[in-house]
RNA sequence: GAGGGGGUGCCGGAGCGGUCAAACGGGACAGGUUUAGGCCCUGUUGGCUUAGUGCCUACGCGUGUUCAAAUCACGUCCCCCUCACCA
């Protein structure tokens, strides 16, 4: 055990004791919303987490350092199957083992003396959370946008029960390993499709958010425009819409292809010579489908089923089959296949030797369907189509052909979205019950508001066999609330993604009893500034999060568009160049590095080690750095420092324009949460530190240095500070002290200490500690490269316009130089323009130029009492010039 | 296949037109401390050189733009991630 142990403990209960982190609405204040995902509690914090929640509190105790009004709130997602599994194994309930595993997942939280503020904690499991769940789904049920629908689940016969996907492996039943069984059932759906068209404009409005995040989100909606078209069934006249983004190859079509599970297709076959072989092949490709995406499915395999559509434009009668590369949940699950102009299609065709008629003709040769390899998918010109658009470019002629089909009656411009409804309904015990009644009379009944929430039984039987609510008759037992008959409750439970689309709502007001949350507290928080999360949630929780925030805006309950204003996607956290798993054996507990080191070890390790949203590789020596480095730190205000001298010294000068300028990059770098270089920056500036600490000090300037170093590791070490800073004698807690202000002046001053200083060009702060001999310097010379060009050229164009004066012009630009070397962050020359070639010639004369500098030198040698030398730029590349460029002169002490 | 992100010294990893032989950490080596080791401290860590210094070679590979390229553009090779037979 480290000796920052004992410190860690005693600031955790100090800052429970105190309360410092309970905040509450301020109008006076500037809010800021601080939010992590939260967890599922597993019981045991991993490394993930501790990335996660390192990045998060470290953000939110520097918001509240600046003055913000900061909500950072914790909270559990606390339905799932993990509990149900562990009840059956017990023997106990699920709630139980949950609670349990809440405890301890929130005593390792606290131990990483997170600055949450507990009293906002939120838990799925509680019923006061669960009944705003099965509210919010009454409203939906209002709004006609949660309905019931067939939709296929995985059953085990043996285990007369629901598998979940990840319970099914290898086409089989996790426990009993028997084959598993592809059923459909009657189950609730949300109509998130309903907001696909806002859900995807709404993505440009994300500035915040990862680009990449934001492209799965688009491609996850996937819209696309097309037409639907009204195919008929040659021996039903029955019309079959088909959905398709290329009318334009309407005329190729040489057969049509039904996804293998489309209802229709067993409809088709009964009672004919196909029905057993279709059968056959739906039953292998289904369950290829379910399990096997990953083999060799690119093979494209088939079946003619025997019957034949009519092509509504041409009349033409062509075959249907059933293949495997038509998905039913896209588009209309039937397809018209134009083999001439569709890489799947052709190679079904040649394989099923189905003909194929070219449409679209390239503009430089002809094509021939027996010598085509591959499809022709590029732009070209129609042929062999409608008179009216033979010859035109095929790109254009789609609006036309859609205007015509839609005047025929034939078809009409649709668009398609691959998002599909949110099945939500679950067959399991330990999630929310879905608040409906089924009543013979009046059918499906939803229950009272008044009676929310529709709890779940304590009494329970957990056998691994079916879904424990369903068998529960004292929960399936109700009466009809409508006519008051004996009904039966549904035993649906929602999927968990339900809970966590709008917990962060009710951190703003999480225990009102009352309503959902308080509308005032919800717009005085909403929307959530930074959300920080794994990667794994780009499309699903982040989608529905988004769903559910703009279905309550339409509710008149929530007050925002969008939830999250900024996103960060965390890294993984992986070792040996794989990701950290039970099964490889590389994990590493973070338990582990809290006990060996300390708390402040890991976390400033998470951070240091890699960008927030790149991979972290787990590195022991690693941590040993951070460990060592926050000793360094603490060690320096263990001693009793000695100084003397009042009037501040060069070295004094130094290590406070140090401490500005380390203030200046630390805030800049957290800002744009670059934790690591902003931990790389505090290295360096405890160097330095200690570096003063040699010889004599001044004492108050040390202890201004320490303080300064305790204020800005605060947010990374938070114990470490503290303790530092009682240590230093100052009052009240570190955690809500105000952040340091970079006082640019005295980083000026520190460069002005040596007017004398004039800059070597590869001089670094360090090294002013020479100055010494810079003052006994016997010749300085300026060397100035004259051909000004470019973006210099424009700057000098700007300055000339106030004056003519080149001597001016650079003696600012040498004021410039000079405050670089006071390591002002500012770069000395902007870059103004990035693209030289928008110049325009006449810009200035660079001959020109190079005459007025030559006219200023003796003027320029006088003001800088220095030799000037004036160069070509070609010539400033070699030698003792080669610091020396247009814009920037270079400077050599002698 | 489509989209995205990358290739930097012994390693991890910053930098993203000129203060770059390249931050910071780790490792290695040398020295100090120590009976010794550990901890800790100091220095070195591409090559050749100087008294200070300077030169050459280097940021996957190639070409280009520029007075100037790790940084920009184009081409090329390799790696990673996401979605994936989307009609």
């Amino acid at each position: 055990m480290s000796e920052f142990a004992e410190i860690e403990k005693k600031w955790q209960q100090r800052w429970k004791e105190s309360g410092i982190f309970r905040v509450k609405e301020d109008h006076d204040k500037k809010k800021y919303y601080c939010l992590e995902m939260y967890p599922y509690p597993s019981g045991k914090l991993h490394m993930g987490h501790l990335r996660n929640y390192s990045i998060g509190d470290s953000f939110a105790r520097y918001k509240r350092m600046n003055g913000f009004n900061v909500l950072y709130p914790m909270g559990y997602d606390s339905f799932g199957l993990p509990a149900e599994n562990a009840a059956i194994k017990n023997q106990s309930h699920p709630e139980d083992w949950t609670t349990k595993m809440i405890a301890q997942m929130r005593e390792q939280q606290e131990q990483l003396g997170l600055s949450y503020d507990w009293d906002r904690m939120v838990s799925s499991i509680d019923e006061e959370y669960y009944r705003w769940d099965q509210w919010i789904f009454l409203k939906m049920l209002e709004k006609g946008l949660a309905y019931r629908k067939e939709a296929p689940i995985n059953w085990c016969e043996k285990c007369h029960t629901v598998l979940a996907n990840e319970q099914v492996i290898n086409s089989s039943c996790w426990r009993c390993e028997s084959k598993v069984q592809v059923k459909n059932l009657e189950q609730w759906f949300f109509k998130i499709t309903a907001y696909a068209e806002e859900l995807l404009s709404d993505i440009k409005k994300l500035e915040g958010w990862p680009e990449r995040v934001k492209l799965m989100q688009e491609n996850w909606i996937g819209r696309s425009e097309g037409t639907l078209i009204n195919f008929k069934l040659k021996r039903t006249g029955e019309i079959m819409p088909i959905f398709t983004t290329r009318v334009d190859t309407l005329w190729g079509v040489t057969f049509m292809v039904f996804a293998p599970e489309h209802p229709k297709v067993m409809e088709l076959v009964k009672g004919t010579e196909y029905e057993e072989r279709v059968k056959r092949f739906i039953d292998r490709i289904v369950i290829q489908d379910k399990f096997q995406r990953t083999d060799d499915t690119k093979e494209k395999e088939g079946m003619f089923i025997g019957e034949y559509a009519i092509n509504p434009v041409t009349g033409d009668e062509v075959p249907i089959y059933i293949a495997n590369f038509v998905l039913l949940e896209y588009g209309t699950g039937f397809i018209m296949a134009v083999p001439a102009h569709d890489q799947r299609d052709f190679e079904f065709a040649k394989k099923y030797q189905v003909p194929i008629k070219v449409v679209i003709s390239p503009d430089t040769h002809e094509l021939h369907p027996a010598r085509m390899a591959v499809a022709f998918i590029e732009d070209g010109k129609i042929i062999n189509s409608d008179e009216a658009f033979n010859g035109v470019p095929n790109r254009e002629v789609i609006p036309e052909i859609q205007k015509w089909l839609e005047k025929k009656g034939l078809g009409k411009k649709t668009v398609q979205y691959k998002l599909r409804d949110w099945l939500i309904s679950r067959q399991r015990f330990w999630g929310t019950p879905i608040p409906v009644i089924y009543c013979d009379h009046c059918g499906i009944v939803p229950v009272p508001e008044k009676e929310l929430p529709v709890r779940l039984p304590r009494k329970a039987k957990f056998s691994g066999q079916g879904n424990p609510l369903a068998s529960n008759e004292e929960f399936v037992t109700c009466f009809c609330p409508v006519c008051k008959s004996p009904a039966r409750r549904e035993t649906d439970t929602m999927d968990t993604f339900v809970n966590s689309s709008w917990y962060f709502l009710r951190y703003t007001d999480n225990k009102n009893q009352k309503q959902i949350f308080d509308r005032d507290k919800a717009r005085y928080w909403m929307p959530v500034d930074q959300y920080i999360g794994g990667i794994e949630h780009a499309v699903l929780h982040l989608l529905y999060a988004r769903f559910y925030t703009k279905f309550l805006r339409d509710m008149g309950i929530a007050v925002v568009d969008e939830p999250f204003t900024n996103l960060l996607c965390q890294g993984m956290v992986i070792k040996d160049g794989k990701k950290m798993s039970k099964s490889l054996g590389n994990v590493v507990d973070p338990g582990e590095i809290i006990e060996k080191y300390s708390a402040d070890t890991a976390r400033v390790f998470m951070l240091f080690a890699a960008m927030p949203e790149k991979e972290l590789e787990w590195n022991d020596k690693g941590v040993e750095g951070s460990f060592r480095f926050l000793k360094r730190v603490y060690h320096l205000v263990e001693e009793n420092m000695e100084g003397h001298a009042k009037e501040l010294s060069n070295k004094d000068r130094f290590i406070i324009s140090k401490m500005h300028s380390t203030i200046g990059k630390v805030t800049m770098h957290i800002e744009k949460m670059h934790f690591s270089l902003a931990i790389g920056e505090l290295m360096q500036y405890t160097s330095a530190v200690y570096k003063y600490k040699e010889g004599t000090i001044n004492k108050e300037v040390y202890d201004e240095c320490a303080a300064t170093l305790a204020l800005l590791i605060s947010p990374f070490a938070p114990h470490l500070a503290e303790e530092m800073w009682e240590k230093l004698g100052k009052k009240g807690f570190i955690s809500i002290a105000h952040w340091p202000k970079a006082d640019l002046s005295k980083i000026d001053k520190k460069a002005e200490a040596g007017e004398e200083i004039v800059s070597s060009v590869t001089a670094d702060i360090i090294k002013v500690q020479e100055l010494a001999k810079i003052k006994q310097a016997k010749k300085i010379t300026l060397i100035i490269a004259a051909e000004w060009k470019y973006d210099f050229i424009r700057e000098l164009k700007d300055r000339m316009e106030s004056t003519r004066d080149l001597s001016v012009i650079l003696k600012e630009i040498m004021a410039t130089e000079l405050k670089r070397y006071g390591e002002e962050i500012v770069k000395a020359v902007p870059s103004f323009i990035k693209d030289p070639s928008k110049l325009p010639e006449e810009v200035l004369d660079q001959q020109t130029e190079s005459n007025l500098l030559q006219d200023n030198k003796e003027t320029l040698a006088q003001e800088f009492k220095a030799e000037i030398i004036i160069l070509k730029a070609e010539e400033s590349r070699e030698g003792k010039a080669k610091n020396a460029y247009p814009g920037k002169p270079a400077i050599l002490i002698e």
